[in-house]
DNA sequence: GAAAATATTGAAAACGATTGCATAATCAGC
DNA sequence: GCTGATTATGCAATCGTTTTCAATATTTTC
């Protein structure tokens, strides 16, 4: 009649309940005629686990929700594969939630703790104050991902910035460039922090002065509107770090309206290599980032953390990778 | 001590548990007395409700799990946040999993519901012979979207590829063009297989012969190698109709590298207009997709199939927008 | 072959919420 | 002040699993 349940299977069984139980959970510990004929009669009545009663009685719900705080972001989709993949192997479902700059969104965040209805959650982007206080006050299971959740005892995977940027710098200087610029990611994420800082050192060390700066955010128009600024300058860079490939298109596509060419006349570098990184026109020199394996180091961080509660887990520094394409080249004089 | 439960409420209220319950959950017809204690109590302790007993006595989960069966497509996550937003509104979480091409697909999708894992299901892009089956057999809750579900008894919402395919081509007969091409999309799948319809019907209808058809997929290589062919020919299409934004741009980068200009030369027109068409240069011509509003209608329609399963819920076409921008122009001569 | 150890199973009590039914309290009407 | 209607509450069963504890069956050991 209606959908079938662990009674069900163990009256045709032949057994309690009980058995049953165990038969689907701890099979080694039933024995085998019994188990054989239990198996059957789970296939003959297509019974499936109630996932309500098992969490209920279990206490937890298998289940990882994922917080999204900004629009989604630049590869959201891609570190979503790599979290669902790994969740999924591990016998976990993935909740998505948008709580954007809620003010609601710490207690939200809590309440789907409490209401056990995840174990343990990974959030994407900054936080809030509120936010601070709840996990300060409550050993919630919570990982973040891409961006440092400053003064948070919350474990957190982010790409290694500070190195990518520093060998985006090295490899402009390489190229023989002496001015360099840079359109600055969102500064109020720790990535983007890490990255015009990353830019900086390496400039210093360089004994160069960080004359063209940009600040902007994680968008196409960043680059855009960086450009037009620029453009207006008689003093010039002759090559470009913009903090993510979006904005370096919007940069580049703001160059050829005006007939500058890339990277003849001026070198532009992203961050990120999203798929259409290597199809544009020029294919664009820019830092790969493993997105893919973010979303799985966040899960098993979280899932460690969900084990352990108090386990002291490290923050994860995954190595992005210079990829050299056309948009870079020496500079023109 | 540890996380509340209704009967700490009620203890502490002095009422029965019953009584704390229906305060929540039907505040009318509790005393305004004792409601306020009730609610007073729930401050004071921090009540959450347990989703796991509730979900277990109301026999539902409150969730709707989103089904992607390909590599996230080219607006997944836009879609998604149309569908997050509208589940969260109605008080429904969403699930995300990717089942890829895994033929376990149907089973798992259908026992998602059996365990009561979620209430109903939301299938981005095609299916397989077993999901089919399954279906027919089974009255589930589920909706499509983006694609149709060929002979299967399942609600879909899409945009109307038909009419924007016609209406492009429209746009670059009006230009003055004659030799049109069409770089087609994923041909296995409905939306593939209506804009190329589209172009072909109206093409027929000016008198002119499909003469360049390149069939394709929805991705970046495809617009690159459809360019690489038609090059070598000495009859090229002066306009090209590529079936998606990231296709457009694979075709114009390559055409860019053998120093052919866009639209000068050639006018391309892309789909989707994803948020980088606008910044692309040329900025591109090209079908905007109601993205969120396509997650938006998905979830209505599916809370409305989970109200009452054997509702007719019809089809819902979307309809896109032509956005002309500087990828078209006249033809050459 | 009996005692002790081991291997299997079952009965019943949770897990935390909701709700039909019954009861107690309140109120209106006369 | 009494009856009947109405309003508020409580009791107890239920949703579907898992697991402790005890009981039974099966071996093993000497």
């Amino acid at each position: 009649m209606s959908t079938p349940k662990l009674t069900d299977v163990a009256r045709l069984a032949g057994v309690s309940p009980a058995t049953v139980s165990r038969a689907i959970n701890q099979p080694a510990i039933v024995n085998a005629k019994t188990l054989e004929r239990i198996q059957q009669a789970i296939q003959q009545i297509g019974y499936e686990t109630n996932t309500a009663g098992r969490n209920l009685r279990l206490r937890r719900s298998d289940a990882l929700l994922v917080m999204i705080s900004d629009a989604p972001s630049r590869f959201f989709s891609q570190i979503l594969m790599g979290v669902e993949a790994e969740a999924s192997e591990a016998g976990y479902n993935v909740l998505v939630s948008n709580t954007q700059d809620n003010p609601e969104r710490g207690r939200r965040l809590y309440a789907s703790i409490q209401q056990s209805l995840a174990d343990g959650i990974l959030t994407f982007g900054g936080h809030n104050q509120e936010l601070g206080d709840l996990i300060r006050n409550h050993p919630i299971p919570i990982v973040g991902v891409n961006e440092h959740l400053e003064d948070l005892p919350v474990p957190v995977t982010t790409v290694n910035n500070l190195d990518a940027s520093r060998a985006i710098v090295r490899h402009l200087l390489e190229l023989g460039h002496r001015k360099i610029g840079h359109v600055t990611g969102t500064t109020t994420l720790s990535s983007g922090r890490d990255r015009l800082e990353g830019f900086l050192s390496e400039l210093q060390q360089a004994g160069l002065a960080p004359t063209w700066i940009c600040s902007k955010h994680y968008n196409v128009e960043s680059g855009r509107e960086a450009a037009e600024e620029w453009l207006c300058l008689t003093d010039r860079p002759t090559a470009v770090f913009c903090s993510c490939d979006e904005a370096a298109f919007g940069f580049i596509a703001a160059l050829q309206r005006k007939g500058i060419r890339v990277p003849a006349d001026i070198s532009v570098v992203g961050f990120d290599d999203i798929p259409l990184a290597d199809h544009y026109c020029p294919a664009l020199t820019t830092i790969r980032q493993p997105q893919r394996e973010l979303g799985v180091t966040a899960v098993r961080m979280l899932l460690e953390r969900i084990h352990d509660v108090e386990a002291d887990i490290p923050n994860q520094r995954l190595s992005g990778e210079l990829i050299v394409r056309e948009s870079t080249g020496p500079p023109a004089n």
